[in-house]
DNA sequence: CTTGAACCTGTAGTTACTATAGGTTGTATA
DNA sequence: TATACAACCTATAGTAACTACAGGTTCAAG
């Protein structure tokens, strides 16, 4: 019976994360202790590399570290069902097109000062990208 | 002659921002140090309130506490020109317009494997964002 | 005068990593 | 077998940008 076994440094590079990142994972409860060898060693098992790919790509979607344990949660624990990953990914996905929504009124509103600032040779005195922002109150535009 | 003075609480009040963020403002060489009562309670003025306004809309911009050190000292410093705030805030705008890319690219997978989940009453086993996120390799989809 | 809010400084905590330090283990090579 | 070096270990501190807390002082109103 030979099941493949990986270093932490192998686990953490086909994972395409960082062994730090792993211990931190470790002690923040998503990964599980693994067996050692007699020297101390960490090893990994397939399983374990799905499993830190998991977390990795929900660290991607803007999940928590706390919702991702509650979504390993699911997994490692019967009695859940797909229903409730449902509803977690859902409020992810609005959450994410909050940010998204957000971004691109900055955006709107950083791009418009940057047309009508005409750069060169003007001092800060007639800066518009600076006349917008150092002000007492809100900014004008909309 | 009269200047309009500001408390601390009354200059986090306008520049919508905690009290707590001002000292540290204060501590990161954004803000200056003010002017004392008698009892070391710090004083402010009109242009405090912009000042603070300014670091908090370029905070909503995503520019960092060093970058505003350098947008702040534009201002403050006399030769300095309006190219050099428009050089900045072009670098910025594509930062977030790569953020915006990142995030819809991110929003669009998501939202695929939330199409694909029927949801209720079937079990983890089952469920194709789990399927799509706990893998050894990348996903297919593209 | 008393009371309570607002202020002060200093320290620690939050989130999610990331770096560093000093020591041990494992492997390859001579 | 000895050596060298990479990879591993644990523990602690640092990063960025706040935010909270603790204990004490000041200020203003009743």
């Amino acid at each position: 019976m030979k099941t493949t076994q990986f270093t932490i440094g192998q686990l953490a590079q086909r994972a395409k994360c960082k062994v730090e990142t792993v211990h931190y994972y470790e002690k923040s409860g998503l990964m599980p202790e693994p067996p050692r060898t007699e020297g101390g060693h960490r090893l990994y098992a397939l399983s374990d590399v799905k499993r830190l790919n998991f977390i990795r790509r929900c660290r991607e979607l803007g999940f928590s570290i706390k919702q991702i344990k509650d979504l390993l949660k699911f997994i490692d624990e019967p009695n859940h069902y797909c229903g409730e990953v449902k509803a977690m990914a859902t409020l992810q996905a609005r959450d994410i097109q909050q940010k998204i929504n957000d971004l691109q009124r900055l955006q709107s509103g950083l791009n418009e000062m940057i047309i009508q600032c005409k750069g060169e040779g003007f001092t800060i005195d007639n800066c518009p990208i600076i006349d917008a922002l150092y002000i007492v109150d809100e900014p004008l535009i909309k």
